[in-house]
DNA sequence: ACTCGTGCGCAATTTTCTTGCGAATAGTGT
DNA sequence: ACACTATTCGCAAGAAAATTGCGCACGAGT
């Protein structure tokens, strides 16, 4: 990891589609080693994959819920339960344990309001020993990015 | 946007990076028409960037923070201002406009505490008007996707 | 049944990817 | 300082993919 493979990062980041030979040219490097440095991103798991950022709206998925979940209990079964009931989940595309009065954050998506109360009563409640649920909606979108943010590794 | 369109759309989430003869034969059509179909997508603003998943840490930005913030006054400038600053600031990722206590939810990535330390300092509270700043730090990422759920347009 | 519009597949050109190979560079130990 | 080694580069050629124009087929509306 030097400085030319955050070029190739930051790169990418901006377009992953962009050709390899684009590429080299952004990073100035030639064509071959430019690929072999990505392709070697690819395998030690730092690029992890390549994704699209599409319009939720267009797609007919407007609606994005933050939900902080407290669990009743904290024991192994209880927790492993839970982490992988929700990887099972395709409506929620984040989930982080958290620091502060909730045990984890979640990221979900839906179409409606009533979307969500489905997914509530079906895929969350569902799952058991969930002390709390709270919810908070997302009305708008003032920022939503990628782009890592430059920083200097010492 | 038919079902062929959100075919295409679902496999080049998981990989936006295949080439357009792999696309065209995981959604049944010949290469030239699928490329017509993405370069619409894009077009049309549906496909909004091509992008990179990356492993945060070995990217040497470890720590995910979510900040909620409470303005002190909701006046026209003060939320302008605010949201015109937040853009600007490169480690907050996204930045949600919420239903709830706080005004915003931000999503903010640096590299230890005391970076995050400074950008509360520098970057959050120079911005003015901040009636309160709740932090919660992720200790653990159990689910991160942007493959959004399948769902029937009707 | 006819017409028009939309979207498909084919095919040829251009561009890009991919791989092996020799050369240059940087780092290490004597 | 020197030689040795390990990386990593650029070049080049064959293989693969992208891109464009064009003709055809299917469907909707008259």
């Amino acid at each position: 990891m030097d400085k030319t493979d955050r070029n190739i990062i930051r790169a990418l980041q901006k377009n992953a589609r962009m050709t390899n030979q684009e590429l080299a040219d952004t990073v100035n490097l030639s064509p071959s080693p430019c690929l072999r440095r990505v392709r070697a991103l690819e395998q030690q798991g730092i690029i992890r994959a390549y994704t699209l950022e599409i319009d939720n709206e267009a797609f007919g998925l407007p609606v994005t819920v933050f939900v902080r979940v407290q669990l009743e209990k904290h024991t192994q079964e209880v927790v492993a339960h839970f982490e992988a009931q929700i990887k099972e989940q395709k409506n929620v595309l984040e989930c982080f344990v958290m620091t502060g009065r909730a045990d984890y954050l979640l990221k979900v998506v839906v179409k409606d309001l009533h979307d969500y109360e489905h997914f509530v009563r079906h895929s969350l409640h569902s799952i058991g020993c969930i002390a709390s649920i709270d919810t908070s909606f997302a009305y708008g979108v003032v920022k939503k990015t990628t782009l890592l943010p430059d920083h200097h590794i010492v």
